[in-house]
DNA sequence: CTGAAAGCGCTTACAG
DNA sequence: CTGAAAGCGCTTACAG
């Protein structure tokens, strides 16, 4: 009875405890008919690694993790993730050294090298980098493959060039604008006008929102698209842009997939089209929340941020501990909110909270 | 630097190892002083317990589980979440029994009660029992408590009497009310008329279920609440219901707060209302899936039933490695689904999933 | 390349 | 009630 172990494998091949562990795990030092036994012995007797034993044992996982000191409204959500699942996984030998950077500064890209360059001399073992667009920080991610460090990078506008260098983790941007074409087509009667607001339309997730709002549109042929404006994240052009929208055009639903959202809720009360026009927004932040509960916002598609901050500790928990490959791109699925769906403070993160369960 | 270990508290107590485990654990057989000795060490060394290393030390959980064998639709998504969390903790030493009932039977009570019997001979820790009220299982329930075994119950129904030998895991009800009626007053225009059917007035979930629909309906004061009809889950019976609602009245939604959701679109479709008449369904059955597919619903309210599974699980570990206490009972928040919002088969159960974190 | 030993941080009998 | 020892199933240096 009881579970199979390693001694037991180390007796039917005939090894040491040492050689299982090196076949086991793809080390070098070991000779291929030895490897060949060990392997042999794994599929005759059914043996699974314990890797709660494992962790017990090696050495600890040094994580860094680089994310930005401004911009709280987007990256907070993500960083709230990370930080969750590095505490979570304290006893499992997990440790973090953490470096901010201003993102939105002249000098980001400056920062984000020094950052990189501490990392390396802290000799972590890997590293987590919160970024909103790759071009930028290309001299960073160079550095960190020339020392042989895999990077997990998760944000926004990473799509737009996935390096080779590293793995990337980013919400399923054309799903995000297949729902909330779908839920402007139920709120609103047929041939209703609609409109789409993202902060950039050269961002590649941007892109993407605009095209599955679009193509989920074009194939039910119920509802109009007038129009895709960029408000580049601000709420005065964006205020400004929703004022202009609603005075030129029969406006009557309007998809906002990026921030600035505060913006153009602000302008839909101004003009007196509050409930009137219907908005589906993006995320979670405060702005959001508010206006949701004032019923200005009917829904929003959120992108699953604190989830991916989760994703990306555990993607290297689980790539050192069991020597998991990284796969090049993980696009999480976005969850949809309500104001009556939406969950307590005290349930924040309830999917990737209770479900990640605390103490595990 | 490294973690403060029992051994340290130990050595600033001046007892031994296996008193300070005494006195972390709350087990019997150490003196007051001792105990207080500890526990003044791990405060001023602010010692944390690291459970990895302990399930590794301490002998196995086992945990019984009693499942029914029948109504699939409903019990195959817990079932599948308490599968997925018990593989997921094998290397944790978790290990499972399961026996079936068949819950729809005439003798569905003997044979839960057969199944508890079994279950103590087995030498059980603690069990899992999913069913469908808790009045029919009272006699099992006193038996698990007689011989001093947790109960983990999860299900629907059960809140109709919270026993107080066990401990409950249901969907918030009353939210699931909530966001159905929300979601119609964002579908429909205003002063429409909505009917509600639940499977049975009888049982408390579905009351709460009545209560949150009509109570946001009175709050908002949009829509028109017509009527709420039992379909006993039979599908005839709620084709039936929903052809003469439909004659009788000008309906225009329809929240279908439980099963029988098929003779309800069916009959949308006959009298050619579909995509006239909005549902809001229930969970993510085939026959739901398949009429959201096909526009006839459009939206879902999912009991988070995969996740209830999981949680059952992992409250059990949570209690035997780290002490956690029970709470009465747990309501866990639904999720809203529409078509486009859907996970696909490969992320089925993604939220306790990626989220839970396969080997960790 | 290989093996024997030590150790990760706990829990569990068991002798006193 | 208390403590010393063994052990959970691995990984990690290190000597050969």
């Amino acid at each position: 009875v009881g579970r199979i172990t390693i001694k037991e494998v180390a007796r039917e091949a005939g090894v040491s405890l040492g050689t299982v562990n090196k076949a086991l795990t793809g080390k070098t030092g070991i000779s291929k008919e030895s490897k060949q036994k060990v392997l042999n012995a794994v599929e005759k007797l059914g043996y699974k690694t314990n890797y709660v034993a494992g962790s017990l044992a090696r050495n600890a996982i040094r994580i860094g993790i680089i994310i930005p000191s401004d911009w709280e409204d987007y990256y907070s959500d993500i960083c709230d993730g990370i930080a969750y699942e590095m505490n979570r996984l304290i006893d499992w030998k997990v440790e973090g050294v953490t470096l901010k950077y201003a993102v939105k500064s002249n000098d980001a890209e400056q920062q984000a090298l020094e950052c990189f360059k501490r990392m390396n001399q802290e000799g972590i073992n890997a590293l987590i980098f919160c970024h909103d667009n790759y071009s930028t920080y290309a001299r960073a991610l160079e550095f960190a493959a020339e020392k042989n460090i895999d990077v997990i990078c998760v944000g926004i506008g990473l799509l737009d060039k996935c390096s080779n260098f590293s793995t990337v983790i980013e919400v399923d941007a054309y799903k995000c604008g297949r729902i909330a074409a779908e839920l402007l087509e139920n709120f609103l009667p047929d041939n209703s006008n609609v409109a789409v607001f993202v902060g950039s339309k050269g961002i590649t997730p941007h892109i993407e929102k605009i095209k599955g709002f679009s193509d989920k549109i074009v194939e039910s042929g119920k509802l109009k698209l007038c129009a895709a404006f960029e408000t580049e994240d601000d709420d005065m052009l964006s205020q400004r842009m929703t004022h202009e929208l609603i005075d030129k055009n029969a406006i009557d639903g309007i998809y906002v997939a990026t921030g600035a959202v505060r913006g153009v809720c602000q302008a839909i009360c101004e003009s007196g089209n509050a409930g009137k026009i219907k908005i589906v927004a993006t995320d979670l932040s405060d702005d959001c929340i508010k206006n949701m509960n004032n019923n200005i916002i009917c829904a929003t598609v959120y992108q699953n941020t604190f989830l991916q901050g989760v994703m990306a500790v555990n993607l290297f928990y689980k790539h050192f501990s069991a020597g998991e490959k990284f796969t090049d791109i993980i696009l999480v699925p976005p969850v949809l909110f309500t104001k009556e769906s939406l969950l307590s403070d005290g349930q924040k993160g309830m999917y990737a909270s209770y479900s990640t369960m605390q103490n595990v």
